[in-house]
DNA sequence: AGCACGCCGACT
DNA sequence: GTCGGCGTGCTC
């Protein structure tokens, strides 16, 4: 008997920026790919072959003609009804093309047509003589005994060692030996293990704990039963302890667990930190992998082999058929906004993703953000607060250095300069922050007053030392240093304001006797330089370290007693409503590195608003209440967490066709929805720097008291301005729930 | 985003 | 005569 064949037809997602999905056929013989599915496709005039993503099927279509799939990629979802799932909500609230969405969910080798396979993997293996072998037969090698003890828990990958703190060197000694080999093959779930907390935690942590542990092990069968907890808790009050327990029950219970760190986090120090607490499979999920192991890593998730992911924005679209627990770490980090293209929030859909999944999700930081922090005072998440436990991080010593009318040096004043002295000269170690690359900010003429500008931004030329250049730190544009003045011809030539540069110079020349490390993108871009740099610091020999933010995230210093922050009035004044917010997480996090062993630290903070309220509220009476004073004036200005924004941006070679656009846009968004109280709009307006890279941006602000508001416009104005012709050169895009408005 | 089609300038 | 410049429009 003939059996009708069932949807024959299948709507496809492919990597286009086009918000629809295709039609195509399935070859006769084939049987209809699951939704989740990868197949290569024919499409264009040219028939180009495009990877796309089955998104679903049906048995007619309404298009005259359509092609035939080239080839089924897949055997099975390689993403599955979760991600899927995800991806959809992802594409409809951040209102951008599903095919992109999804097929950005990928690794880069997923994205080729090439089957979904993990192969076999090369391994380090104890041997059969190496379990037979004594307990102290390697009692004179520690190292390797260590490597061995490894082994014997369970295989080692190849490409891991470091994550292991093991050396190829003692790995290598024991093949020599005959107590290690090399051999290759199929991945496979390992039996996991915990070891015992390294301390006992405090009540506090206790009661976190076993709140964690209680949503845990909560009916998993109950729809939309996921809680949010934020964990607040300064550095050293044992976050990352209630994270690895909650990690452990969830391994009990045969689940998953997904932790998310900001970019700058994911140091092989901070896979330590699991590998050494877990026998389990643990990968990592960053920019600092290559293809392969990019997509080894999320096959061995994806197939349920590994236990832990550990990874940085884009591994919240990860499958993992077990997941249990998401832990976010810094959840207040803008590293967790992907700042374009498919502008999401991995802190925001990990949440949609908990919900979905109906697991926990875990918020950690020392100042959280002002959502997140809304969010729980309207009991939407649980709150839990820790306080540094006993005998751990000192409440470092705080001080305000009003620097109005004062001498500078390199941007230090005296006071300051004298504590780096009494500091070195106690054997410890002083950090100085300043937000500010290079030599100088601004190179000037003395005659005339002219001022080097960047050609192709509405910025000025950052003037850099060894080698001298000039240099735009917005578009990367490097000239020589001009000799005399372009207008003038005057020889005169001056700069003023200090960058990282001339501190590290002057505070050389000031403290001879001492090394002086800088830290900063451009002296740490060489890879594996930040490692050497660290080592050296960790020895804990007294020196001052100069830097900018990359010294405030992750790093530890136990030797720093004393930080000093160059200026903070920086983000009092910024064009940003988040500037405020920024500046005390900035600060706050800066803090936390002195003083964080035995010895109590001291915090200089220098401005030239030494008596801003803001300033001595965030100081004298900590984060919460200034983020209750910040709350309050959100409030009042109407901005977020209390009113939702989207940002449509343009951006051209010529100024007046972005504003062109814009208007139109504008005209189209009020056609659908009028402005009233319930909706504003804001421009078009130039952004904050206005030409960057030659490039004039400008942007539409839309502002709602709903989010539903802000969706339901959004949803059908989008569509209608991939309708709207435009200018070959002119971009356009939509943030929604932006972090910046540049 | 790609890619083809299309209609105007300097080349073997 | 044609090779190729990139403006315009479409992709199941």
């Amino acid at each position: 008997m003939s059996k009708t064949v069932e949807n024959t037809i299948v709507n496809v997602a492919l990597a286009v920026p086009l918000r629809r999905v295709f039609d195509y056929e399935v070859p006769n013989g084939y049987s209809t790919p699951e939704v989740g599915t990868r197949i290569s496709v024919p499409f264009g005039k040219g028939n180009t072959t495009q990877v796309g993503v089955v998104v679903g099927a049906k048995n007619e279509s309404e298009w005259e003609s359509i092609k035939k799939i080239d080839s089924i990629l897949d055997t099975f979802s390689t993403l599955d009804n979760a991600i899927m799932a995800l991806c959809r909500w992802a594409a409809s609230y951040y209102q951008h093309a599903l095919g992109e969405v999804l097929l950005g969910a990928l690794p880069t080798q997923l994205r080729k047509a090439l089957p979904a396979q993990l192969p076999a993997l090369d391994f380090w293996e104890a041997t059969d003589e190496a379990f037979g072998l004594p307990d102290n037969a390697l009692k004179r090698a520690p190292k390797q005994a260590e490597a061995l003890q490894n082994l014997k828990r369970a295989p080692l990958r190849i490409g891991t060692e470091k994550e292991h703190n093991i050396t190829l060197t003692s790995l290598k000694a024991l093949v020599q030996k005959g107590l290690a080999t090399r051999i290759s093959h199929m991945p496979e779930r390992v039996e996991t293990v915990a070891q015992p907390a390294p301390y006992e935690l405090t009540d506090e942590q206790s009661i976190a704990l076993y709140s964690i542990q209680r949503q845990l092990s909560a009916d998993q069968t109950q729809a939309n039963s996921s809680t949010v907890t934020l964990l607040e808790g300064a550095t050293g009050s044992g976050k990352t302890e209630i994270y690895l327990q909650a990690i452990e029950t969830a391994l009990k219970n045969d689940q998953q667990a997904l932790v998310l760190i900001p970019e700058i986090g994911l140091s092989p120090q901070t896979l330590h930190r699991f590998q050494s607490r877990f026998t389990a499979t643990i990968v990592s999920l960053h920019s600092g992998l290559n293809d392969r192991q990019r997509s080894e890593n999320w096959l061995l998730a994806s197939k349920g082999i590994a236990d832990i992911v550990i990874g940085t924005r884009s591994a919240i679209f990860t499958p993992m058929p077990r997941l249990g627990l998401i832990v976010i770490d810094e959840e207040h980090d803008l590293s967790f906004k992907q700042q374009e293209g498919f502008r999401y929030n991995a802190r925001d859909l990990a949440i949609v993703r908990a919900q979905q999944a109906s697991i926990p999700v875990v918020l950690g930081s020392a100042t959280p953000s002002l959502e997140t922090l809304n969010n729980a005072i309207l009991g939407r998440y649980q709150h839990l607060r820790l306080k540094a436990r006993p005998g751990k991080a000192h409440t470092p010593q705080i001080q305000i250095l009003d620097i109005r009318n004062q001498t500078l040096t390199a941007g230090l004043c005296e006071p300051a300069l004298k504590e780096i002295e009494h500091t070195l000269q106690a054997g410890h170690q002083a950090l100085v922050f300043l937000n500010r690359r290079g030599y100088a900010p601004t190179l000037m003429c003395h005659s005339c007053g002219w001022v080097s500008q960047c050609p192709n931004c509405d910025a000025r030329f950052t003037l850099h030392q060894s080698p001298s250049h000039l240099r735009c730190h917005h578009c990367d544009t490097q000239r020589p240093l001009p000799r005399a003045c372009p207008e003038c011809q005057s020889t005169k030539l001056t700069h003023t304001g200090s960058g990282t540069e001339k501190a590290e110079e002057v505070l050389t020349s000031l403290f001879p006797e001492h090394p002086v490390h800088r830290i900063d993108r451009d002296s740490t871009s060489r890879k594996g330089s930040l490692d050497a740099l660290l080592d050296q610091i960790h020895t804990g020999e007294p020196c001052i370290l100069v830097g900018t933010q990359m010294l405030a995230k992750g790093h530890h210093f136990p030797n720093v007693t004393l930080v000093v922050v160059l200026d903070a009035d920086g983000g009092l004044f910024s064009g940003d409503f988040r500037g405020p917010e920024r500046m005390g997480q900035m600060l706050l996090q800066v803090a936390g590195r002195a003083g964080r062993e035995q010895y109590p630290g001291k915090v200089l903070i220098q401005s030239h608003h030494s008596d801003h309220p803001l300033l001595h509220q965030l100081l004298f009476q900590g984060y919460p209440a200034f983020a209750q004073t910040l709350l309050n004036d959100r409030r009042l200005t109407g901005m977020p967490p209390y009113e939702y924004l989207a940002i449509l941006r343009a951006e051209c070679t010529y100024p007046d066709i972005a504003e062109q656009w814009l208007d139109q846009a504008r005209r189209s968004a009020q056609a659908l929805m009028p402005p009233s109280n319930q909706l504003q709009y804001l421009g078009p307006i130039p952004a904050m720097m206005e030409r960057v890279k030659g490039r004039y941006r400008l942007l539409i602000q839309i502002k709602a008291t709903q989010r539903k508001v802000l969706q339901q416009l959004l949803s059908a104005l989008i569509p209608e301005l991939e309708k709207h012709s435009r200018h070959k050169s002119l971009r356009w895009s939509i943030d929604v729930d932006p972090l910046e408005i540049p």
